[in-house]
DNA sequence: CCTGCCATTATGTCTAGACATATATACCTG
DNA sequence: CAGGTATATATGTCTAGACATAATGGCAGG
C-alpha cells in the first residue's frame, strides 16, 4: 500500500464518494465516526469533518449527533439555479440588452398582490411594467408590485434608463424570497408585448423578496418562449 | 458597550449581513481582512473564516486572495431547487401515489437522443416511458433512455413496480448532472397520457445524468397543467 | 511607456486539542 | 412492561498557530 496520501479535505471527500458509489458503503449504512476516518486517513478530525459536512450540505450524507453519519436513503439532488439581474442574464449571453418602461404608476394593489405582500387596503403600492430585450426581441415581461410602505424612496426613481429589477437589487436589498417557477399560457398583456399569440407556452417566474418579514416586492416575470433555466446537480454543485 | 459576544461564526455572519443591509458595507465594498475581524469580534480568525465563507458560498460576498473580501456587486441569488424521487414529492404532499409503466423496449436511439448521452449509433439503450399519478390524477409523465453500456444492470429490470426513476437512483447514482425546466405545448404521446388537449401549457423537466464522464440516463419529465416549481431564496438558503 | 519579475498580503487549509450539545441507548423505577 | 432518567458517544464548534497558495501592485529593466 503506497499510502494514498488523503492530504487535503477535498481528497477525503473524494475518497468517501468513492466508497459510496463503490457500494462499499451503500445507502443507509452508517459510516465509521469522524475519529476513526482521521485515524485512517491520516490527518485532524477537522479535516474529516470539513469533507463529511459539505457532503452533507450537499445531499449525499445524514448526520446527526450521536447517531453517526449515514449515506442518504434518497439523494435528494439540489440544482442551485443563479437568479441574476436580467440585464446580467442577457449580456453574459453575447447578446445587445435593451430595457422598456412601459407603464408605472401608484395604485391600490388587487387584492391578490395585497395578500402576497400581506398588506391591508390603504397601502400604496407602485405598480410597474416593463419590457426587458435581448438583440431587438422581446426577452421578458416584467410585471412588478412595489411596496411604498418598506421601500419609500422607491415613489422618487423613475425607472427609465434603470430598471425596478436592477434597482431594487442595490437599493433595498432583501433578506429572504420566494420564488416559483411556472408553465403558463400567454396572457392579456404579456402576449401582445412579447408579440406571440394569446395561450401560447409561456415559462414564468413569480418571486417575492422580503427584509426582515416586511414585503418589499412581488414580480412576475413572462419570458419569451423558448425560455429555459439550465442548471448543473450533483456533488460538485456545492 | 456591553460586548456584544461574537461567540460563534453565525453570530458573526448575522453582524456581517447587518453591516452589508445597513449600508456600513455598501455593494463593492472590500471589507476588513479576516484578521482585522477576528481582533474586533474576539475570536479566532478561524471562525471569522467559517462565517465568510457561508456569505460567499451564498453569494453575498466575493473573496479572491490576496484581493481580499468585497461585498458583490450583483447579489446572484441563488434558488436552491430540491429535486426528490417522484414519488417522495407525491407522498410528502400528502397524496396518494401510483405508478404505472406504459412502455419498455430495447432500441437504438433517436439522433437527438445520441447526442445528449455522447453515444455512437450502434450503442442499444433502454427506452422507457411511464405515467406517475397522485389521487388517482396523472401527475407527470416520464420518458426516458438509459445508456445500457454504462449500466447493463437495466436490462434485467422490469420497471413493473419500481419506477426507473427511483431504480436507478438507488442502482446507479450519478456523480453530476444538468437539468433544464422549460414551458412547452403539451405533445403527442404525453398530452393524452395526461389527459390534456395538446398544446395546454406543461411545465417540462429535461436532465441528463453523468457517471464520471459516462452517460447514464436522459429523461423528460412532462409534468400535469399546473404543476410549479417552488424555491426559497436568500441567505437562509444556505 | 511597456513588460516581466517579485515581494507582500489576504485567503485557504491543516493540526491538535478542548469544550458544547444533542441524543440513542442502557438502566432504573413504578 | 411502560416510562422516565442517566450516561456514553458522535457530531458541532472554537482556539491558536502554522504553512500553502495565489494574485496584486510596485519596481526594475528594456
Amino acid at each position: 500500500m503506497s499510502g494514498p496520501a488523503f492530504k487535503n479535505w477535498q481528497t477525503i471527500q473524494d475518497e468517501v464518494l468513492r466508497r459510496i458509489h463503490a457500494r462499499e458503503w451503500p445507502p443507509g449504512h452508517v459510516i465509521p465516526g469522524e475519529v476513526a476516518l482521521a485515524r485512517e486517513f491520516g490527518c485532524a478530525r477537522a479535516t474529516v469533518n470539513r469533507a463529511l459536512r459539505a457532503l452533507a450540505d450537499a445531499g449525499i450524507l445524514e448526520r446527526r449527533r450521536k447517531a453517526g453519519t449515514r449515506v442518504a436513503l434518497h439523494p435528494v439532488s439540489k440544482a442551485t439555479v443563479d437568479i441574476p439581474v436580467i440585464r446580467r442574464e442577457i449580456e453574459d449571453r453575447g447578446r445587445a440588452y435593451d430595457y422598456r418602461l412601459l407603464t408605472r404608476e401608484t395604485a391600490p394593489p388587487p387584492p391578490r398582490v395585497q395578500a402576497e405582500l400581506g398588506l391591508n387596503g390603504a397601502a400604496p403600492c407602485l405598480h410597474v411594467t416593463a419590457l426587458h430585450s435581448a438583440d431587438g426581441a422581446p426577452y421578458v415581461h416584467e410585471d412588478r408590485w412595489i411596496s411604498l410602505a418598506t421601500v419609500p424612496q422607491a415613489a422618487e426613481a423613475d425607472f427609465t434608463t434603470v430598471s425596478a429589477n436592477e434597482w431594487l437589487l442595490t437599493t433595498a436589498p432583501y433578506t429572504h424570497g420566494d420564488i416559483t417557477f411556472a408553465a403558463e399560457g400567454a396572457a392579456h398583456p404579456a402576449a401582445e408585448i412579447l408579440t406571440c399569440p394569446e395561450g401560447t407556452p409561456v415559462f414564468v417566474i413569480a418571486r417575492i423578496t422580503w427584509d426582515h418579514g416586511r414585503a418589499i416586492t412581488t414580480v412576475r416575470l413572462t419570458y419569451a418562449p423558448g425560455y429555459r433555466v439550465r442548471s448543473e446537480i450533483g456533488p460538485a454543485t456545492l
